[in-house]
DNA sequence: ATGTCCACCTGCTGGC
DNA sequence: TGCCAGCAGGTGGACA
């Protein structure tokens, strides 16, 4: 589920929930998910006011009065549930707020991760230290990129999935922005003409856009405690579309890499 | 430094 | 019907 759009859009679900409001419980019902919970989440974060949400790559950001900032990660199969009718066996943390409501942060893989840091020292948190730019923002476009993989051999999908690169993509939106602006996802990331790269940039944005946009449309799913999102998928043009055809007619193919599932057209894809 | 692979987990699906 | 291999949206650490 989780990468920038999914992401954007839990955040997005969760802000009317949290927004203002104080938190009268805050308990995690395991030790850990991918890294253990901080120690003292409860008892910094019981009884805060929470002041904002925001999202920085592919991590939500919760800030309280206090001057902390919770920080989690949904890893590969997490999700907020909100007022669920009952507690799952994979509801790790437990949250309430004064209005009654109740939301848990549910991770089957415990992929995820929870932090907790001081809002100000924000750019110091590990994962974002090194993190290149939001690819939505300002400070991502053409010359960014050119200059980031300058020299570099590994292929665009690899320098792609690398946060440090640029913060927010994963598998999914790789593999649609590549076919989106016609680059094969073995190219060597630093022999891409300019232009294919004002192209590539492009298509990222229009990407996750629409992706955020459709997330926004099911949000009553996401706030529907069992429900699934419906998401992006039915707009994918590639990813998870091996054997069928693409818009010019050729097969879509799938390739592995170290592990990893990669779809493309090996017409429209130079 | 750069590029590549794998482990970390559970659940679901499709083929036999 | 049941079993099991294969696969899944991420990250970080280990390796050459």
């Amino acid at each position: 589920m989780p990468e920038l759009p999914e992401v954007e859009t839990t955040v997005q679900g969760l802000r009317p929930m949290l927004e203002g409001q104080r938190l009268t419980l805050v308990e995690t019902r395991r030790a850990d998910l991918r890294r253990p919970f901080p120690a003292d989440l409860r008892q910094r974060m019981t009884g805060a006011t929470v002041t904002g949400l925001s999202r920085r790559a592919k991590y939500g950001l919760i800030a309280t009065d206090r001057g902390d900032t919770m920080i989690f990660h949904l890893g590969m199969s997490g999700r907020w549930r909100l007022d669920p009718e009952s507690l799952g066996a994979h509801d790790h943390l437990l949250v309430e707020t004064a209005p009654g409501h109740r939301l848990t942060l549910n991770d089957p893989r415990r992929f995820g991760s929870v932090d907790l840091v001081e809002t100000a020292a924000l750019a110091a948190y590990p994962p974002f230290a090194a993190m290149g730019p939001e690819p939505l923002g300002a400070g991502f476009d053409a010359a960014y990129l050119a200059a980031a993989l300058a020299g570099r051999a590994a292929p665009i999908k690899a320098m792609l999935l690398d946060q440090r690169i640029v913060a927010g993509l994963g598998n999914i939106y790789v593999c649609e922005a590549l076919h989106m602006a016609g680059i094969a996802p073995t190219r060597a990331a630093g022999r891409i003409a300019r232009p294919r790269l004002v192209a590539l940039v492009a298509a990222i944005r229009e990407v996750l856009a629409a992706a955020i946009v459709a997330g926004g449309s099911t949000l009553r799913d996401y706030a529907r405690p069992d429900g699934e999102l419906g998401y992006f998928s039915k707009q994918w043009r590639v990813y998870g579309r091996e054997g069928e055809a693409c818009a010019c007619g050729a097969p879509v193919l799938r390739r592995v890499d170290s592990g990893r599932s990669t779809f493309h057209c090996a017409v429209c894809q130079r």
